[in-house]
DNA sequence: AAGAAACATTTTATGTTTAAAATATTATCG
DNA sequence: CGATAATATTTTAAACATAAAATGTTTCTT
């Protein structure tokens, strides 16, 4: 390799090491800012509601479907183990705050759909929620906001590409 | 009130909604996103390197830092509680990786540093975590790229200014 | 119809995370 | 000096998360 091509190949490779470490700042600040946010919203739902982030994720979920999920359906919205779904839907059950049916054709399955008492409540808490996010995001111009919305929806993508 | 400035009050607030609903929206693709890159590099982590990402953490921070910290400096800086820090430290010190020694003028502090096999061990992962973020948000163009700093630092400001 | 495969859920074991209590040390103030 | 407050860390209890095993149900195949 002469002078010339290893001078082009280091440039070349100290342009990558330098996007590498554009990257990982990104993602750096990205994760410390989703965990504030995460955090500001989980302290709240705690102190002002009594519930946890992952109870009012299910909930919520629920809400957008008033004639029900599957326990199933629930762990794939939610993105997490069903068994996990499993233990939280316990104890909203035991809260009266959502009622598991059986599915009348189908044995395996059951329905699960948030109870009047569990409607009322949740109302509250997303109304609550919503402002508090705002809080968070709402100082944002619409087009900044909508600049994230799409590199995220990039990103997204990009990730989901991968395939681990 | 009149019906003029009902009506004006009704708009206001349609746009309020309007603007709590946007927030809302990019809230969760917000943390729909950083769910997915965290849950990828955790796996990548997990199985070529059976450690996890708390502990890859703690010895990032120690990386940067040769002079050794605190336990309290790694909570800070990791952002999570001093009880999580004090268990994640001492899988890592039996694993030989890092050591937890007396500071000599103050008996309640310990100086946790990376061992040499430590150093070893973290200058391998941190090269092949690198390479993983740019797979996830290497795509991004150098613009996008700097405009989702500047809005996020904007919203990590604004996130701070709250309170809680 | 019988056996195998796929599906839906729960249970179990293990590990992570947090808040709060407990322990111990250092600093401050009257 | 001695009580009190502040600091640094660990321990404990509860909630959450996952993977893997267990259970029961449905569907497919031959």
């Amino acid at each position: 390799m002469d002078s010339i091509s290893a001078q082009a190949s280091l440039d070349h490779e100290s342009r990558l090491e330098q996007d590498d470490h554009h990257a990982v700042r990104l993602w750096l600040r990205l994760l410390t800012c989703t965990n504030l946010i995460e955090r500001h919203l989980r302290n709240r739902l705690r102190t002002q509601f009594d519930i946890t982030l992952p109870r009012f994720d299910l909930m919520a979920q629920l809400a957008r479907e008033p004639k029900g999920l599957t326990m199933g359906d629930l762990s794939q919205r939610m993105m997490v183990s069903g068994g996990n779904v499993s233990g939280i839907a316990s104890q909203l059950e035991a809260e009266g705050l959502i009622s598991r049916e059986p599915v009348p054709g189908n044995r395996r399955a059951f329905c699960v759909t948030l109870t009047r008492a569990g409607q009322q409540r949740f109302s509250e808490m997303a109304e609550a929620h919503e402002a508090w996010v705002a809080e968070c995001l709402g100082h944002l111009s619409g087009a900044d906001c909508e600049q994230m919305m799409s590199v995220l929806k990039q990103i997204k993508t990009d990730v989901a590409g991968i395939e681990s």
